[in-house]
DNA sequence: ATGGCTTAGTTCCTAAGA
């Protein structure tokens, strides 16, 4: 089983390209964030129309997360994160898909830092740590896949001289990825790839992509229930060189 | 990057992204 995390920034924009991803690679579990839209906007029909069931946690404009399932509808458990009231970005959806528990997450970037922008990145973390504490109680088969929006090593960035003032790889963002792991989560790509330097993100600005200047901010963590079925993960990167593509590349595990 | 693209919306400029 494929589950694929996908930063489309923007479904109407990406409609075409994303719907052409579904048809060539028919994943079967799709995590998708920067929707973009509201809910009511959101386009339903042409997704069923490929073939898949969806639930969404959509806001005007920026944010918004969905999940996908090839031939099933997603049933939703829970949508936001608890901790703040205040807190109005759609960032978190939780479904069920096939006896899976799955999250799509969409994380606060954080720039400019330091200032409230990064406060608010912080503090989300820690509310994700907590949700994601709640379903390693569970113990069952759990994969939490997003936009991260933390270089979480060195060697996941073309270059740490670029990006060293950049809310994504400050120490607090990579204490906060770490404390989140060691709970007991496994990082996917890290695992395939234990020695960095795959991306998952390409910058549209001065040829990052030609350059191939990117970095790996996309990540699918499996709790040990998910972990011992772990067959291979890896990133989609032909999709980041395609017409109107998006600026990051769909990422993925698969599962037994 | 003191922002060189791209997207969306109060649309022909501004805000946000990473």
């Amino acid at each position: 089983m494929k589950i694929v995390s996908y930063n489309v920034n923007g479904i109407k924009a990406r409609l075409p390209r994303l719907v052409e991803y579904l048809t060539e690679q028919q994943p079967d579990i799709v995590c998708l964030q920067e929707l973009k839209s509201s809910d009511e906007t959101f386009p339903e029909a042409d997704i069923r129309a490929a073939g898949y069931g969806a639930v969404w946690h959509g806001q005007k404009a920026f944010n918004g997360v969905a999940i996908l399932a090839k031939g099933s509808d997603p049933i939703e458990r829970q949508r936001g994160l608890a901790g703040e009231d205040e807190d109005e970005h759609s960032r978190y959806i939780e479904a069920e898909v096939d006896g899976l528990v799955v999250a799509s997450i969409y994380l606060p970037n954080g720039n400019p830092q330091p200032g409230p922008k990064f406060d608010y990145k912080l503090r989300w973390m820690e509310r994700l740590r907590t949700r994601a504490g709640e379903l390693l109680a569970e113990e069952r088969p759990v994969a939490l896949a997003g936009d991260y929006n933390v270089i979480t090593n060195d060697d996941d960035t073309f270059s740490v001289r670029a990006m060293q003032d950049d809310a994504l790889m400050q120490p607090q963002s990579r204490e906060a990825y770490r404390r989140l792991l060691a709970q007991g989560w496994t990082d996917s790509l890290r695992t395939r790839f234990p020695g960095g330097g795959v991306w998952t993100f390409w910058d549209y600005q001065a040829g990052a992509w030609q350059r191939d200047a990117g970095f790996r901010i996309d990540h699918l963590l499996l709790s040990p229930e998910a972990a011992d079925r772990f067959v291979d993960a890896g990133v989609d990167k032909e999709y980041r060189g395609r017409e109107k593509a998006s600026d990051h590349a769909p990422t993925w595990v698969r599962l037994s």
